[in-house]
RNA sequence: GCGGGCGUAGCCGAAUUGGCAUAGGCGCCGGACUUAGGCUCCGGUGGGCGCAAGCCCGAUGUGGGUUCGAGUCCCACCGCCCGCACCA
């Protein structure tokens, strides 16, 4: 064998891998299991399996977590490292909309195809573990959970759920239900309802994102800020509808706090802090003018009350149409009104216009604030003065109370309001002397603000709560921009949510033995709506026949639930099912969950940085619900998060804008040139629709797995995003190939590996990089590593026989990041297949310490002198070799200088 | 605007605690082997001087600061990336 050739070897490995199932791991219980082993849960965010297939840009983090996983088993660790399918979802319920394939079949087809690409890398997942969300003995555990959640309400007074009979419970024994009604004096239905509201899976009116094209409503979460569909990028319009919510919101406490102790990005971290915006401050409330009603506003500044000289509600504010006045009243100036002749006009009309007004158009910023007058007035507590009441869209009535106190003087957007509308400005905080802005909304003093003159912000707030507490008109308050979980959606393609509807509008539950309930066959996969943006919601499965979509118990005739479940519900649990996939009496076996989900959950979970609030919030959140319920043993399910970075690739667009395959176009004279014209380049992520795309399937035919692995991981740090440079490649195969040709005769395939000792240089260079290597591993530093492994193979280049010891410690490091040609060598040095349980090389210390180091000597502030010495000197030997070396002497000036010695860890200064 | 992060050679990048800045790779230059070629081998690659050992000088976005000593810590500024954004 002249050169070492990957095809053979790479396959030949792979065969025998799976042959002798290598990379199961044993459960507790299973024969072959050894509970005195520690456990590592390493875990990739699993894939949607795309009709496209993978390009090389998709398995980096794979790539990453599998060295991790080698590593650890090498370590003598039961390592879980599992791989799935994320398989619900839109795409492939397109694709059968326009073919009319299936959705099980391409979804199949595609699993197929990845399968292959993954195994071709050589990454060591256990495939018995596999999953698919769209498998009903999987989804029937995704229908169990959202049944718990339907089940169960969150006891605010211990901060957990418990389930709906401890709720019934306490009712009965006395419980004031929110309205107030004893419980006792209610009938079934009110009960029923009473109940309902508080589940933690829950039906409400609310205001949905309706995107027709899609033909589904989609969670804020799924809308960007554009408003558009953030899959596929259609049009998202705001409709009221009746939908399955998830009671998230509950969580916001604990969803915050509950970060601090994970070792995860500290952006992530931030992201979901942000998501979740909570802030802490006050509801107020304000009494219309003429009447006993109030309007209740949240506020962050309390204590600038006395400055609210006008206040806003949103357009879809639930105002009461009866406390609007028929005419203007007394004070309306001219500017208000916007030129209607009456209040309920303008507040009609500005209603509508907001409607017609896109999302996009409302959130773009410095947009001129528009507004009406409702011809309400108010009464501001504090000074008695008569506030006129605003309805303007630069308030949401998704957040807060969707209503204002407006304080100029302290806010941006008040002040513009007030000076378009000719509001009076009151300051209320003192700004520092030479303040020219406008609205100040720094520390201070307070001023003009009557009992609170003085004060600071901090100081101020208590005591406006406390006067408006005493007072009955406010309280302290804590808001969030986290809304509820929207969870149904009107597709085809995801779990049917196991309800039933009863005549008088009734929610039955399925029971547990009832699951899971199957997705029904329909004969068309087209929503109604598709090319109307007028149409109305409808479910998908309202197509399924009407055996399924009715049900008879008891002579009671119900409704099935037609809405099906979002895409993020089956991976809001998989990592547990991972542990325990076959079960098929629990979700996961107790045993199983505490051993694998042990201490910290999962230990590292690798994954893109654009599932930062989506996926991992909502995670969380049946994760704390499951536990709060006793089904799992850890608060969070993911102790350690790596968010990888994106491999970018130069795309190459020609002068109408259209991308033409990058592979083709060559770089001339600094042009880009394709097919002869020029085209220009743009750098981004890779891609089908770029034409930038590698697939592994052509680069490990071309260079092999072992190559793209190494090269993979020494473009850079794992988790920063990096062009993928076609050049650069060539080093990795340089060093594959040299190594081998260090441990094997190429004509011959002789083993060229001595029993001679290595030399002193060589043998502390080895323990210098194993223990460099083995720091790199736990870090994921996997660049640096591999560029120890470069170094260490440099040494060997020129040597005849590679000394054993350097041999066998050299092979092992190299298993975990390209374990084809580690197998290889590892069975050609004598050792049973394969190098996946080998014991990872230890360092010694002493050996790995660098021999030598510089110690650096200045006079009087100036280096004079830099002399090698040995490591481990003492400060007295040190101090009398600098002292000897003439350099040094010829600055010493008699007077007393001063000399000091700077060598690592020692800092030593001589006054002589 | 708020939050998170980053600026080191021609390019990708390394530098555990503040301690020889620039490891490793690409590219480039020179040489060897070869009829030829390069997924071969050897050497060089911040600038200057020197045949050489070596010597001198400069440099981690900019400007300050702390320190015997700063890529690393602190302050200000400049530039770039990511997320959120009329959230009261």
């Amino acid at each position: 064998m002249a050169r070492y050739d990957h095809q053979k070897i790479e396959q030949k490995w792979q065969a025998y891998w799976e042959s002798h199932g290598t990379f199961h791991a044993p459960n507790p219980g299973d024969p072959g299991f050894d509970p005195s082993r520690p456990k590592v849960y390493v875990l990739d965010m699993f894939p949607y399996p795309s009709g496209e297939g993978l390009h090389v840009g998709h398995p980096i983090g794979y790539i990453g977590s599998d060295i991790f996983a080698r590593y650890h088993r090498m370590r003598g660790y039961n390592v879980l490292h599992p791989m799935g399918f994320d398989a619900f979802g839109l795409p492939a319920e397109q694709y059968a909309v326009e073919t009319g394939i299936h959705p099980r079949v391409t979804t199949e087809r595609n699993v197929a195809t990845y399968m292959r690409q993954l195994r071709s890398i050589g990454l060591s997942y256990d495939w018995d573990r596999r999953i698919m969300t769209t498998d009903p003995n999987y989804y029937r555990w995704t229908q169990w959970i959202f049944l718990r959640l339907f089940d169960s309400w969150f006891d605010a007074e211990v901060g957990k759920a418990r389930p709906i009979a401890d709720l019934v419970a306490e009712f009965e024994a006395g419980r004031p239900t929110a309205a107030g009604e004893p419980w006792s004096s209610l009938d079934e239905v009110a009960r029923q309802s009473v109940i309902d509201g508080h589940r933690l899976a829950y039906v409400d009116e609310i205001t949905v994102n309706w995107c027709p094209a899609l033909g589904t409503v989609l969670a804020n979460e799924e809308v960007t800020k554009d408003g558009r569909s953030e899959r596929g990028d259609h049009p998202v319009f705001r409709r009221p509808l009746r939908q399955w919510m998830l009671r998230i919101t509950a969580y916001a406490d604990r969803l915050i706090e509950d970060l601090d102790v994970l070792e995860w990005p500290e952006s992530v971290k931030a992201m979901q802090r942000n998501w979740i915006g909570r802030s802490e401050g006050a509801s107020i409330r304000f009494r219309i003018e003429g009447s006993d009603a109030f309007v209740e506003v949240f506020t962050t500044r309390p204590d600038t009350i006395f400055g609210a000289t006008y206040m806003v509600i949103a357009p879809e504010h639930p105002l009461v149409s009866s406390l609007i006045p028929p005419t203007w009243p007394g004070g309306t100036e001219d500017a208000w009104t916007g030129g209607h002749s009456a209040p309920m006009k303008a507040v009609d009309a500005y209603r509508a216009e907001t409607a017609r007004r896109s999302e996009v158009e409302r959130r773009t910023e410095n947009r001129e604030k528009t507004g009406v007058f409702t011809g309400v007035f108010c009464e501001n507590p504090v000074t008695g003065g008569r506030i006129p009441l605003f309805m303007a869209d630069y308030v949401l009535v998704g957040y807060g109370t969707g209503a204002i106190m407006a304080v100029p003087g302290e806010d941006e957007r008040d002040w513009e309001f007030a000076e378009q509308f000719e509001l009076p400005i009151v300051r209320t905080v003192e700004p520092p002397a030479g303040f020219d802005g406008k609205a100040y909304v720094g520390e201070g003093r307070a001023i003009n603000s009557g009992f609170l003159d003085g004060l600071g912000i901090v100081a101020a707030k208590r005591v406006i709560i406390d006067w408006l507490v005493a007072r009955g008109l406010g309280e302290a308050t804590v808001s969030y921009k986290l809304r509820d979980w929207l969870f149904s959606r009107q597709r085809y393609w995801g779990e049917p949510i196991p309800i039933l509807h009863g005549p008088n509008g009734e929610l039955r539950a399925l029971s547990d033995d009832e699951l899971p309930l199957l997705l029904p066959e329909v004969e068309n996969y087209r929503p109604a709506s598709m090319d109307d943006d007028n149409a109305d919601p409808v479910a998908m499965l309202s197509n399924a026949p009407d055996e399924w979509k009715q049900v008879d118990i008891d002579g009671v005739r119900y409704r099935r639930e037609l809405n099906t479940m979002p895409q993020w519900a089956g991976s809001c649990w998989y990592y547990l099912r991972f542990a325990d996939p076959g079960n098929d009496t629990r979700l996961v076996g107790e045993d199983a969950e505490r051993y694998w989900m042990g201490e910290h959950g999962v230990d590292l979970y690798v994954g893109g940085v654009e599932h930062a609030v989506l996926h991992l919030l909502y995670a969380r959140f049946w994760h704390k619900v499951l536990f709060d319920l006793g089904h799992v043993s850890t608060p969070e399910p993911f102790g350690r998060l790596f968010n990888q970075g994106y491999i970018l690739a130069d795309a190459f667009q020609d002068d109408r804008g259209v991308y033409v395959p990058a592979e083709k176009v060559e770089l001339r004279d600094g042009v880009y040139l394709y097919e002869g014209n020029e085209v220009t380049r743009t750098a981004g992520r890779m891609g089908k629709s770029k034409k930038n795309s590698i697939t592994p399937d052509e680069f490990v035919a071309d260079h092999g797995a072992d190559t793209l692995r190494v090269y993979e991981m020494f473009m850079g740090p794992l988790d920063s995003s990096k062009p993928w440079t076609t050049r650069d490649v060539i080093g990795v195969d340089r060093f594959l190939q040299r190594l081998w040709r260090s441990f094997v005769e190429p004509d011959s395939g002789e083993l060229l590996v001595s029993h001679d000792p290595a030399n002193d240089g060589l043998r502390r260079l080895l323990h210098r990089t194993i223990k460099a290597v083995t720091d790199d591993m736990t870090a994921l530093r996997f660049n640096t590593a591999v560029a120890r492994l470069f170094e260490l193979n440099n040494a060997l280049v020129g040597l005849e026989r590679v000394p054993r010891e350097v041999a066998e410690a050299f092979v092992r490091m190299l298993a975990p990041m390209a374990p084809h040609i580690a197998d290889e060598l590892w069975e050609r040095l004598g050792h049973e297949p394969s190098v996946a349980y080998a014991p990872w090389p230890e360092y010694d210390p002493e050996l790995a310490r660098e021999d030598t180091v510089t110690m650096v000597v200045q006079v009087n502030g100036k280096v004079r002198d830099r002399i090698e010495v040995e490591v481990g000197i003492s400060e007295a030997e040190a101090r009398s070799v600098a002292l000897g070396s003439e350099r040094v002497r010829a600055f010493l000036s008699g007077e007393p200088d001063k000399v000091i010695l700077r060598l690592p860890g020692l800092v030593n200064v001589v006054v002589r």
